[in-house]
DNA sequence: CGAATCTCAGACGGACTGAAATGA
DNA sequence: CTCATTTCAGTCAGTCTGAGATTC
């Protein structure tokens, strides 16, 4: 669709601006990441692990918001490209470690730039300060969710 | 998740703040249109059709950004409340002609309205200088897309 | 015992594809 | 015959649920 062909309802609809917008944004990181081998939900565990260190699946879980189940697949094929290592607590066998490793950490360095390059030409038509300004406004939005998202 | 959980590299990524707050709305909006019976795609249906008038149902596609697939059964549904109206169009058999009544030009209203105070809530950290803006830019993102959607 | 953790198998709605049917 | 339109059936990736196994 033509963003132009759209109603001016949906045109002027927050909403749904934010979505199409989204769903670019997701398409452009989607394409960066594939060409890594990876996927979006992998690059936010690295991220995670980077960030956090070694940790449970269920930490990872909540620091990457995916879903435990989910967790358990991705990191299987992370550990396959070696870009993590999962091994078991010692001190707790219920619990799986799972940590980065070098090469994992090369290649998140390696994503950081190129997805730093898709972001601007997402944001093309933005000058540098509203670029800013966008990512703060959305922040600050998301940290003000009083009623759904804090029960 | 909650979002100050997240990586620091997500949380600074313009394209997951977007997903993030679009999922959000994507939410509110959801819950806003299931309680007048309806669907996020259907609404983008009635405004297609109160905005440009009676039309066909790939007409209808292009302007709502729906699946020709999908049309069929949201339209199915639609005429089942009887808020849009599925005529043959008799100078092309092979085309359904498809009208909002006014039961569904009431309900439309109705949803605006609606959807206008969620809009509302969902920016509410905002101002209302803020919220303009940002539709602003968002829609000017959209509108320069010089790479993928013109094509 | 109850609670936490990991894992699998499948459900589920949303977006899309392919092809048949109809008719211009 | 070719092309446009509608419709159906089915695929597909992404997300989430439920239950089992293990261990604390």
């Amino acid at each position: 669709m033509d963003v132009e062909n759209a109603p001016q309802r949906l045109r002027a609809l927050p909403s749904w601006l934010l979505g199409q917008v989204s769903h670019e944004a997701r398409r452009t990181v989607g394409e960066v990441l594939a060409k890594a081998g990876l996927h979006r939900s992998q690059y936010a565990l690295l991220a995670a692990l980077e960030e956090f260190g070694e940790q449970s699946q269920t930490a990872l879980s909540e620091r990457s918001g995916l879903d435990r189940s989910d967790v358990v697949r991705w990191v299987d094929d992370l550990v396959g490209q070696r870009l993590v290592e999962r091994t078991q607590d010692p001190g707790d066998r219920r619990r799986n470690v799972v940590s980065i490793t070098d090469r994992g950490r090369e290649r998140l360095k390696h994503l950081d730039a190129q997805l730093k390059r898709a972001q601007t030409e997402l944001l093309a038509a933005l000058t540098v300060a509203e670029r800013a300004r966008l990512v703060e406004m959305l922040g600050r939005v998301l940290g003000a969710k009083p009623l759904h998202t804090r029960d």
